[in-house]
RNA sequence: GCCGGGGUGGCGAAACUGGUAGACGCACAGGACUUAAAAUCCUGUUUUCCGCAAGGAGAGUGUCGGUUCGAUUCCGAUCCCCGGCACCA
């Protein structure tokens, strides 16, 4: 006969309810801990299997720390503005904000079925106004900001040095142009059909379905991340992350070092400034390439050129990005009919514009050393421009060789680089330059600024007006939130402008400081920008004067474990970590970095080994399997299947596997009656029993602090083996094996503990302790290898003298065999372990 | 192409800082209980060869090579799979 789970999960998850069991006090007294899932997206289609494995972790991790005193914060929200649901307003009229409910309750319904043992008081909601209200207020502390590089952090704009002959509209200029979020044109997916502006992600799914996408530019909310680049490099190296998402944070980043020269325009006072990570190779820079969208391209543009220029920059305008990807290397530019002069060779060299230059990038132009660069070298083969070596050790008549090597053809009558390795000549060539005054060292980053509003309705609104002198002004904390107006259509407006511009009476405003007349910002801000934050929201969730206060900060964080999927792991992470340095610079925050430890679960498959979705029809649905096996199952099953950040596939036979042992530890404590077994004695346990029981608590507590749960499921499984048909059964033992069981699964546990004896609940029962000398063991399996091979093993005692080991192994039969008429040429004793002999 | 992660039975996996490869679970096979089935329990299960058996011998952690008394573990080369990035000068 199967135990109820039914009855018993709904019974103790009231109880946890009832009883506020796992609300967690601020209590300072107590080491604290704060362990964080990222919060999901609440989606129409409700939770899959994958959810839990990483909420199931962090669970058991949490309900272990528990029981040994410490203090945890383990919360849960939602992360509810997103497109879904917009979209699905435009469709049926239904405000996004009660599908956002209606998906919310689905979700918490299915979360709270798990049994997580999360401080449901603390829930967050990234569309509650009383949330975002302080998501607007953090913009606004950026958007009065700006990047001190000489202090290396963010100061309150009112403490930039203004210089005072000044006009007050030149104090308006000066002052944007230093905000940390300031306008700019950037370009977006337009498509015409739908009259929408699309986010990069749904521009492939429009496209195939016959629609066109083009690039537009438009008047954009950026966020100055950029000047955090070097910031958010270097604090990686004191996180404990997985060194792959370090890595890709790294890329993403995109530091390089090298150097910015200048190539004087022939003909002109100009110059051209270009970022080399090269400097060695100046000497093989036959010519140069701008961005088309570079500012001096139509200054030094030759009037016979003009015509084919300007073509080629209005093409160049209409790709978009996936267009250039889809060109690959395909290389396309033309010549403006101007000359640069390369400084080291003093030559006059011709000027291209080709869209394998990017404008955001180094300085948006580059000196092509054809010779030594694969792109180069390309784009020169293509054009017939001149290549030339001045770097030895590849052939530069079959392609471009980038690596090191010594440096040739390199001198004029100031410098030569001729046999210089690439380290030394680069560095010789950059001293040059800043002797000159041609140029200087510099350090570049990949990383751009962060395009920060969106044209949508269903995200927060800027905190922002604009008046009718055309300034910006931002609204003052007093009237935040600046709520989200009711709407009869969702659709964006025909300028590309979010729902919110169709509607006059919210954008047409006035100043609420002045009564004066200006219009709203209609953009919103992206999904990020409540995901930023919410980490921190949690620790004083109710708190309606700030949006955290400095004591519980200063208690709570950081968070000492993250947990979450790897497709976070560079946005997310990186737009986190940037707004809580901006917070930290201006003194809210204690705590340079967030997440001082992150782990992301792997993938949970289908069971067919494909990644799951609704088309394969191999999604499963965690509903079904809790309703079938429980809960406990559920939540052990998803831990037993593998390390935790593996990716593997599902299966319904494992979690029938695992039910099964559930069933054995149930029958192991509880008889056919529902009672406390009578196998179940107050004895004490014997010699054999107690090191047993003290090897399985250290496997557990050793699995769980490394997070291994699937290994510390086999322990229990083999100690219940053991135990499940025993005539005789220690309490003790049972009660530590419950304690031992309760994180993984904690309904069943709850109810044997009930069944032996205890009145309440086991979530802050003391975690069973070990003793080494107990979980040691007396006598061991020698192993005796002979050239290699295992000939032998037997049981021997714990630290055996070697001499008398040494003759006990020589008189082994099976030993005797293989080294009968041999020589002994060595014979090693790893103590404790195996003996091994080596013959000839 | 570049960066990162990974290749162990029929399957999911385990193996401490180099020391018995395959714990635990699934699946499968045989048996017990049962009128029967389900459930449960017991036994076996990497593979090849010798043996009625107890047992013994050989091969084996993607492939090839190296270091070592001994390599899934360390080193070098190579193939394959997964994830990320993608003209970043």
């Amino acid at each position: 006969m199967a135990y109820s789970f039914l009855e018993i999960e709904k019974k103790w998850q009231k109880y946890w309810d009832d009883h506020q069991t796992f609300k967690v006090a601020d209590d300072t007294a107590k080491q604290k801990l704060y362990i964080l899932d990222m919060f999901p997206y609440p989606s129409g289609s409700g939770l899959h299997v994958g959810h839990p494995e990483g909420y199931t972790a962090t669970d058991i991790y949490t309900r272990f720390k528990r029981m040994n005193g410490f203090n945890v914060l383990h919360p849960m929200g939602w992360d509810a503005f997103g497109l879904p649901a917009e979209r699905y307003a435009m469709q049926t009229g239904i405000h996004p904000s009660i599908t956002t409910q209606q998906n919310i309750a689905t979700f918490k319904r299915q979360i709270k079925m798990l049994g997580l043992s999360y401080d449901w008081s603390r829930e967050v909601n990234t569309t509650d106004p009383k949330y975002y209200k302080w998501t607007q207020w953090i913009f606004l502390k950026i958007y009065n900001s700006w990047y001190d590089p000489k202090l290396d952090k963010a100061r309150p704009i009112s403490e930039l040095l203004i210089p005072h002959d000044l006009s007050e509209k030149e104090k308006y200029d000066y002052v944007t142009k230093h905000r940390l979020s300031y306008l700019a044109e950037m370009p977006v997916n337009w498509c015409p059909e739908l009259g929408t502006v699309l986010a990069n992600e749904e521009v492939d799914e429009w496209v195939s379905k016959g629609y066109t996408v083009e690039r537009r530019a438009m008047r954009q909310w950026m966020l100055r991340i950029t000047a955090y680049a070097e910031r958010l490099e270097n604090d990686l190296a004191d996180l404990n992350w997985p060194p792959g998402i370090l890595e890709m944070q790294r890329n993403w980043i995109g530091r390089s070092e090298g150097a910015e020269a200048d190539f004087a325009i022939a003909g002109s006072n100009k110059s051209i400034r270009v970022f080399t990570t090269r400097a060695d190779t100046m000497f093989g820079a036959t010519y140069m390439v701008l961005a088309p969208e570079h500012p001096l391209v139509d200054e030094i543009t030759t009037p016979e050129q003009k015509k084919i220029v300007d073509d080629y920059r209005n093409q160049a305008k209409m790709k978009s990005e996936l267009d250039r990807i889809a060109m690959e290397k395909n290389k396309t530019g033309v010549f403006t009919g101007a000359y640069a002069v390369n400084p080291a060779t003093k030559k006059n060299i011709p000027i291209w514009i080709a869209d394998y230059v990017i404008i955001t990038y180094g300085t948006g132009a580059i000196m092509a050393v054809p010779g030594h660069d694969e792109r180069d070298y390309e784009f020169a083969k293509q054009f017939n421009l001149p290549i030339v070596e001045v770097v030895s050790g590849g052939d530069i008549s079959k392609e471009a060789y980038t690596g090191d090597g010594s440096a040739v053809n390199s001198a004029n009558d100031e410098i030569s680089l001729n046999g210089l390795v690439t380290e030394d000549a680069k560095l010789r060539m950059a001293e040059w330059l800043e002797k000159k005054g041609l140029g200087k060292r510099s350090i570049n980053y990949k990383l751009r600024d962060w395009l920060f509003s969106r044209q949508r309705y269903w995200g927060e609104p800027f905190p922002l007006i604009y008046l009718e002198d055309g300034t910006v002004k931002d609204l003052r904390e007093s009237d935040l939130p600046i709520l989200l107006p009711e709407s009869k259509s969702y659709k964006p407006s025909d300028t590309g402008e979010s729902a919110l511009a169709t509607i006059p009476e919210w954008v047409n405003t006035t100043d609420p400081a002045t009564g004066k007349p200006a219009r709203r910002e209609t953009h919103t801000m992206p999904q990020w920008a409540g995901s930023c934050w919410y980490y921190l929201r949690y620790i004083d969730p109710d708190n309606d004067k700030e949006f955290i206060s400095k004591e519980k900060e200063k208690y709570w964080m950081p968070i000492d474990l993250y947990v979450g999927g790897a497709e976070h792991a560079v946005l997310h992470l990186l737009y986190a970590r940037f707004w809580h340095k901006v917070l930290y610079d201006l003194g809210y925050l204690s705590t340079k970095e967030p997440f001082r430890r992150l782990i992301n679960q792997g993938t949970i498959l289908g069971e067919d080994g494909q990644k799951m979705s609704k088309s394969r029809g191999n999604v499963v649905n965690p509903d079904d399997v809790v309703s079938e096996y429980g809960t406990d199952a559920m939540r052990l099953f998803e831990m037993f299947m593998g390390p935790l950040v593996d990716t593997k596939p599902w299966s319904t036979h494992g979690v029938e596997g695992v039910y099964r042992f559930l069933n054995r530890v149930w029958r192991m404590i509880v008889d056919e009656n529902n009672a406390i077994h009578p196998t179940i004695k107050d004895i004490p346990i014997s010699g054999d029993d107690e090191r047993f029981i003290h090897q399985t608590i250290k496997k557990v507590t050793l699995d769980l602090e490394g997070m291994n749960f699937n290994t510390a499921i086999s322990q229990m499984m083999i100690f219940v083996n053991e135990f499940l048909n025993r005539d005789v059964k220690p309490r003790c033992m049972m009660e530590t094996f419950v304690l031992l069981l309760s994180p993984f699964a904690p309904h069943i546990a709850e109810e044997l503990w009930q069944k032996l004896g205890h009145s309440s609940s086991l979530a802050y029962e003391k975690w069973p302790r070990y003793d080494e000398s107990k979980a040691a063991v007396s006598t061991i399996e020698m192993v005796v290898q002979v050239n290699g091979k295992v000939r032998s093993k037997f049981p021997v005692a714990v630290d055996m003298d070697e001499e008398i080991l040494r003759k006990l192994v020589l008189d082994d039969e099976n030993v005797k065999r293989h080294i009968d008429g041999k020589q002994i040429v060595k014979l090693v004793v790893v103590k404790n372990k195996l003996v091994s002999i080596v013959v000839k």
